[in-house]
DNA sequence: ATGAAAGCGCTAACAG
DNA sequence: CTGTTAGCGCTTTCAT
């Protein structure tokens, strides 16, 4: 075994290549004056030692840093998933790395992580809702650095905004399934005071039934969000025994409508004959589910390339206005409702 | 609005705390040798401040890191969010932040990302997968700091594992099928020469299938890992279109493999009773799918917690030798097969 | 095109 | 329990 020596710096690259440290900075940044022979003799020497440059001792020095800061509630949900990936993709040319951290849907966790994310002095911060705990808002107003909120249209942004109306979203299935002769209609989601956006879409849900004249009583909340397919089956399965006479259920996500959906079939209810499912998000399941489950998709990675875009626009232009971007989401009719 | 002065530092807070920065610095660690009445004015001052503790200069001058540098294939993936969620728990007593990097399945991906994550001098290095370019392995090699493969059993382990046999794993999913009586067994796939599991996975089937003396000639390879739904449905299609006396179908995946399930349904092609089909990974939807799906856990969660248990004993042990945790995939039958 | 000096914000090391 | 000094590895700034 090696000893655990420490590892070479840009001193000893300099050594080796026989130049000032300041000309190995300079030979590893892109458009820097350095002669092609010094640039080739320093990655030479460099790559011989090693060497790995430090960006943690380049962010102090330089006072900005190459970290986005990025909140999301779960990473174990496509839709975010999505939205991550695209983000990247965008920001990926600059250089720009994404410092990640989930929330797991509780506000409280998200100023928790926000606070530990703004101590790496990201360049910016883009956290997903609209909703945060007062502390929360104070870190980020006063991190001086440029903030988006997604996933969302917040009533009073922090800065600038990429998102979307959850209520809105939600409005369009309730439209399509009224206009296919449903009065009858059920919502399934979680337990409202943690997911905001899943909040949103159930009181999407009851202004959009008050809108058509209809009573927006059947409601079923399981368990803490995100809710599962298993949840959206326990909850299909309570809304068969309670009211049996539902002709249609809007489920707060696609994962919870598929758990929905198998739930009928298990207990041989035809769908949508006998009732209509519809999902949220348009998640890989709902195109493949035999049937297809009528959604809604809110483009999400639309929305981390978008994000992606805005961050390295006011990145380069520090005093640009606030902005807000919205996304208009799309009904996808399926197999599961008609 | 306010001009975007500058941020303040400890020495600002030491200011108007009047104590020396050393005190500061002292006060926000923990078990730091500073007074009760000290500490509480400090903190006091910081707050009134909005004093943000800079990770990025504490790091440097420290020498160590709070990092910890994590490879997964993909962020859109239940199985190795569940590693990760279990890694993040474990780590996150200790103070330790996931610096996550996503590979797409590909090694060269990988080595550019490990690059990257190194020059943010983590602590430790977590990397899915034992298969690594020559250059990705002599970087870990050479960055002095505990690395950890997991969810594989590498040959020639870098430094320490926390995995399985891929190939030990499906050959459950094939014993248990030739049991059941089946000799006509297909596997679906991607093209292997990326995903490196799904190419273990593979390469157990056939493996196994010749230890039963039975032939390893069905094999459906659709597209580029991961695969998807869909490319399951497709290789489902194309399966009871060539080999239309196929009696069971191991997929690489649940989602692959529930895609597989939905084609069948489309066609009206009985599962089990004309053909038993099988996953992997035990994903939420191998138990709601319905009929449900057969499928193996790998225990996703348990190889987080452990890595992360690991991972704190060698950051407190740095001379410790390389150590091996074997998990035992469990299989599952359901109703997907018989 | 290259170099010298200084310092980013914090803490190790040593004092008291 | 608290303070002083120096310096982590890099880049800003000012020279040449």
């Amino acid at each position: 075994m090696t000893p655990p020596r420490k590892p070479p710096t840009m001193a000893d690259v300099a050594r080796i290549a026989v130049v000032s440290p300041m000309t190995v900075s300079r030979a590893f940044k892109r458009d820097s004056s350095v002669s092609d022979a010094t640039r080739e003799t320093i990655l030479q020497a460099a790559e011989t030692l090693g060497y790995v440059f430090d960006s943690t001792a380049s962010n102090l020095r330089s006072q900005k840093s190459d970290f986005v800061a990025v909140t999301i509630p779960s990473i174990n949900n496509a839709n975010f998933a999505d939205t991550l990936r695209g983000l990247s993709e965008g920001v990926q040319a600059r250089g720009l790395q994404i410092l990640l951290g989930s929330t797991n849907y509780d506000i409280h966790e998200e100023e928790r992580l926000i606070e530990q994310l703004l101590r790496r002095r990201p360049g910016a911060v883009v956290v997903t809702g609209g909703q945060h705990t007062p502390r929360a808002r104070r870190l980020l107003e006063n991190a001086a650095v440029p903030v988006i909120e997604i996933w969302d249209l917040p009533a009073a942004p922090i800065g600038h905004v990429v998102g979307f109306s959850n209520a809105a979203a939600v409005r369009l299935l309730v439209d399509h399934l009224v206009a296919k002769g449903c009065t009858k209609i059920a919502f399934i989601g979680g337990d409202a005071d943690r997911d905001t956006r899943g909040a949103d879409r159930r009181a999407g849900f009851i202004a959009a039934m008050q809108a058509h004249g209809l009573e927006a009583t059947r409601l079923i909340a399981v368990g803490a969000p995100p809710i599962s397919m298993r949840e959206g089956a326990e909850a299909m399965a309570r809304l068969i025994e309670t009211l049996p006479d539902t002709e249609a259920v809007i489920c707060v996500s696609d994962p919870s409508a598929f758990g929905a959906l198998t739930e009928c079939q298990r207990r041989g209810i035809a769908v949508p004959d006998r009732i209509s499912i519809a999902g949220f998000g348009d998640y890989d399941i709902a195109a493949v589910a035999f049937p297809s489950l009528t959604t809604v998709n809110p483009f999400p990675r639309e929305i981390g390339l978008q994000t992606a875009a805005l961050l390295l626009e006011v990145l380069d232009a520090p005093d640009s206005p606030a902005r807000v971007i919205a996304i208009t989401p799309d009904l996808i009719t399926r197999e599961s409702s008609r």
